[in-house]
DNA sequence: CACAAAAATGGTATCGTTCCCATTGGATGA
DNA sequence: TCATCCAATGGGAACGATACCATTTTTGTG
């Protein structure tokens, strides 16, 4: 094997192309136009043949533009965060840019440590699904110039765009088909609303419509992963208003699965005890009679994250996107017809 | 607000500290023991007084330290790649390093776009699930001493480590299962195997190994993703062997997902018809009774594969993984039973 | 045809680190 | 006591690109 070859700089290219390393600068940055066609055909082919391509820490740190657009997921295993992920990552590379994902398993500490991390590798725009409030370590991205966009949940105090779902609407969409189907009752199931913004606002909004729906209404905190406080919750609820009709509507996917399993400990026939859910999951089709739920349009939140972003980075290239909320999409199934 | 106040630099830290900026160098590098007590407290101090962090993008020039580890995921969407890539990073995280994660969408061309990207980051190694036959590329890497560890799929011609679910083994617990449970005739449904070797193996074992267990058996392919062509093969087959106890046996998680959907189309019931799959889901316990499913341990193989690469790039902060290949945990539920 | 203006190209300082090689001063040993 | 060595520290060159300014060549115009 050879002693590590090393890659080629743009200082062999243009001793090769009998040009100045300035020009091969131009011929990779934006202004290959000022080139002259012989010198671009003799640097295309010297490149070519040297395999040559820019080393982006060396022009990250020259001009500080890394083309480097940093993510911060508060849990890379939720499938609406990866559906999430998928857009933004597609939408930064239509822009140029590569994305760095940071997972942070919902930990306050790995999100400080991985917002250090984004800063030293100087991503020039950063989507946060926060799970902290690292408000401190926004506001020092915000002071150097660097913008931020908020992916679902809001940060107190950091004033930048917030891209996620109305929730409100959410809600009401989900409560009015409830009522219109029948239901009488409902109770909510969603995961502890302290970290999420986004979990606060349903949750109100929950109380706020159902009452003004003339719903009997309740609710159940998913404290751990196995549901067993919420079990008992949900047999209360039933038992409690046995003579009307019962629905359970789920903050997110997660609350979702965990009602799923509860249903079917419990062995509640799906339909006649209602069941919905806000974000669509792959498996929402299969358990018969199917659950209904609200789809999140994830993919346009994610490019409108991005959007948002280079909006601010390259204000000729991208402009505003117009909407930064995002209405959810019914869709019908068995578990809310009785 | 401010004009832009420029992030601190070592050179600021060292005044502040009154050292020299190599002391603060290696304050932050390896090297912080050879530094006197009272010169490691003032840099300390200088260092938090500033909000001082070491500009990575520098380092990674100077060096080609990067610390950067990158991945190339085939299908960021499929739940298994999710887990891997979830371990992964808590692997690279524990070893100081981050990880840039690329998704081709199993698209050959984004692979490669992808792959120069890593390269202009100078990422240190390099985690592979494949999409197409980036060879030339791979190649380029390891010439340039860059080691790669390949995941789940493996690539002609390409000398790396393969991590990964041990198929053979796998196939063989599947079919024994199946034939344990007294099924006859077994039909095999995988996606499209060209791009990928793992399908090939288990494709080919599947014939094997139903040869040798005297099974009846036949495979169809999910051409596309409604699966109307499997539809038909499934179909078929049970038709043909009326006479025998029949089972399904899915190559991964998606054909898990479309042949469930279609044996909720047919109306077959399950366990009667037995279904089995590799990859474990989130709602396989939740299709009642149940479908049983080969899990594969995903974390494991992440943190592997992250080892792998760290044995190479230092090796005497990680020693070689005991085994590449990993055995999956079969989870018996009531699609596989009479 | 001369002169200005524009286009094409090149040279050099610079970005923030790390690495290599001094330099300093005190401890060690004969 | 003096040479020697080690530990602690500092100075400057490099890493590979970009940006600015200078220079050369071309083009346009009266």
């Amino acid at each position: 094997m050879p002693p590590t070859p090393r890659r080629s700089t743009i200082l062999e290219v243009a001793r090769l192309a009998g040009a100045s390393k300035t020009s091969v600068s131009r011929y990779f940055g934006e202004e290959r136009d000022r080139l002259s066609p012989s010198l671009q055909a003799r640097i295309a082919h010297a490149a070519g043949t040297l395999g040559y391509q820019p080393n982006q820490m060396a022009r990250g740190l020259k001009g500080g533009r890394s083309k480097l657009l940093g993510m911060l997921v508060a849990d890379i295993r939720n499938p609406f965060s990866v559906a999430i992920t998928h857009g933004v990552e597609q939408a930064c590379r239509q822009y140029g840019y590569s994305l760095v994902v940071c997972n942070t398993d919902n930990d306050p500490e790995q999100e400080r440590q991985h917002l250090d991390l984004l800063g030293a590798y100087q991503v020039e725009g950063l989507v946060v699904n926060a799970s902290g409030s690292p408000e401190r370590q926004l506001h020092t991205f915000i002071s150097q110039g660097t913008p931020i966009v908020l992916l679902d949940r809001e940060v107190d105090h950091v004033e930048a765009e917030v891209v996620g779902l109305d929730n409100h609407l959410a809600i009401d969409m989900a409560l009015e088909h409830l009522a219109d189907q029948g239901y009488q009752a409902v109770l909510y199931v969603s995961e502890v609303p302290q970290q999420s913004s986004t979990r606060q606002k349903r949750l109100a909004r929950f109380n706020h419509t159902a009452e003004q729906l003339g719903l009997i209404h309740s609710s159940s905190l998913l404290a751990n992963s196995d549901g067993t406080a919420t079990l008992q919750a949900l047999s209360d609820f039933l038992a409690a208003h046995q003579q009307h009709a019962c629905a359970v509507l789920c903050g997110n996917g997660t609350a979702t699965l965990t009602v799923t399993r509860l249903f079917q400990q419990l062995d509640l026939p799906l339909g006649k005890v209602g069941l919905m859910g806000i974000d669509e999951l792959d498996w929402c089709a299969l358990i018969s009679p199917g659950i209904t739920t609200l789809a999140q349009p994830t993919d346009a939140m994610g490019k409108t994250a991005v959007q948002c972003l280079m909006h601010r980075i390259a204000p000729h290239v991208s402009s505003m996107p117009a909407a930064l909320s995002f209405s959810p999409t019914l869709i019908e199934r068995g578990s809310t017809q009785r």
